[in-house]
DNA sequence: AGTTTTATTAAACACTGTTCAAATTGGGGG
DNA sequence: CCCCCAATTTGAACAGTGTTTAATAAAACT
């Protein structure tokens, strides 16, 4: 009836963005559809395509954002701590967990989520987001514990699967970070103490 | 046409999983459908449902079989080491380790997997699973570290997660369980110097 | 033999992501 | 000022999904 819309009103991939953040974090990857965004929106599904190359795109393009928020979180912890000793590796720890139960939507589709089609989009910002991970971790390490880098590679790669796995649990739970601040803070102290 | 076959060639849930097994193991929870299982089978889509309720219930039936294996392991690891001391705590570890990493496949479908209207079916066995594993750490536990049972509770809890997170990544790359061996032990031994 | 129970089928329903020819609008060049 | 072209949107279509259901035939029981 109208294939073109005034262009005051045209579709951005801004707006899109807004409206499919809305849904994913509410209701997860496999619940959205394309139609249901576009419904949404007020336009027809094959519009987003014109946009975006297909849902794993526009997908991606939404948990960017997220990543970055992470980023900036580990940045804060590594800025606010004065010196890099135990106390501002226990904080990056704390961070990485706090942010993935007060976003646990957001996590879960950061981390969690594979599906056919999707690695090709979200691997390069999980792994800048543990780069970030890495060079925050490995400078207090070499302070309190003075390892070799070598050495320090596979620590910190096993510490943050180790968070990972706390989290990753939580994500699927109905409780607060504050709900298990103490649990999380014995798992923290656990892999302090097996670094020292 | 033929509405019921003959009777010595009649579905049986056995066979039913048989063939459900060896394409969930090979394709996973989602790219498998129900169409293709009973295409596989030369029966209609309609008659699995005669014999399950629905996808999630014929599949967490294949996975209680997974389940059932698992814990024969961890039973064969307390058995094997003659006393529950640090040594046995270090083969547990191994073996929810090299279990998970030797059956990747498994393990994902078992831990892993979620999808709407799952949980009903899997919590159970997976709760039965995690209370054969803590029953086990926690001896050796009370051996190594005479700490009372309420503190081991939330340490076990936060093992287990740790381990989790550790096998949970490398469910999905392509690396055998010898190829990171080296890297579970440091994990191990990371949970293990925490322990003390 | 007649009746009931059991097992199976095919079709249908309501979804999904994605593609594509067609259609209309807005802007730039002549 | 007008025309054409490029940008944008549409709706139908395709191939797939899990699940439901009426019909149906074989088997089992009486």
């Amino acid at each position: 009836m109208t294939p073109r819309k005034a262009v005051e009103h045209e579709l951005s991939r801004e707006r899109i963005l807004e409206v499919a953040r809305e849904q994913f974090v509410q209701h997860g990857y496999r619940d959205v559809s394309m139609r249901g965004i576009a419904k949404e929106l007020g336009y027809s599904p094959g519009s987003l395509y014109y946009h975006f190359r297909e849902k794993a795109d526009l997908f991606s393009a939404m948990t960017a954002e997220d990543f970055s928020q992470l980023d900036g979180l580990l940045e804060e912890a590594v800025s606010t701590s004065p010196n890099p000793g135990r106390d501002r590796l226990e904080l990056i720890f704390l961070s990485f967990i706090r942010f993935g139960l007060e976003n646990k939507r957001s996590f879960e589709l950061m981390f969690l989520i594979q599906e056919p089609g999707l690695d090709c989009y979200t691997t390069q910002s999980k792994m800048g987001s543990y780069e970030k991970f890495f060079i925050a971790v490995n400078e207090s390490l070499q302070v309190i514990n003075n390892t070799d880098l070598a050495k320090n590679v596979e620590l910190i790669w096993v510490l943050f699967l180790s968070l990972h796995g706390f989290v990753s649990f939580y994500i699927h739970s109905d409780q607060s970070f504050d709900d298990i601040a103490k649990l999380a803070d014995l798992h923290i102290q656990l892999l302090l103490r097996g670094l020292m």
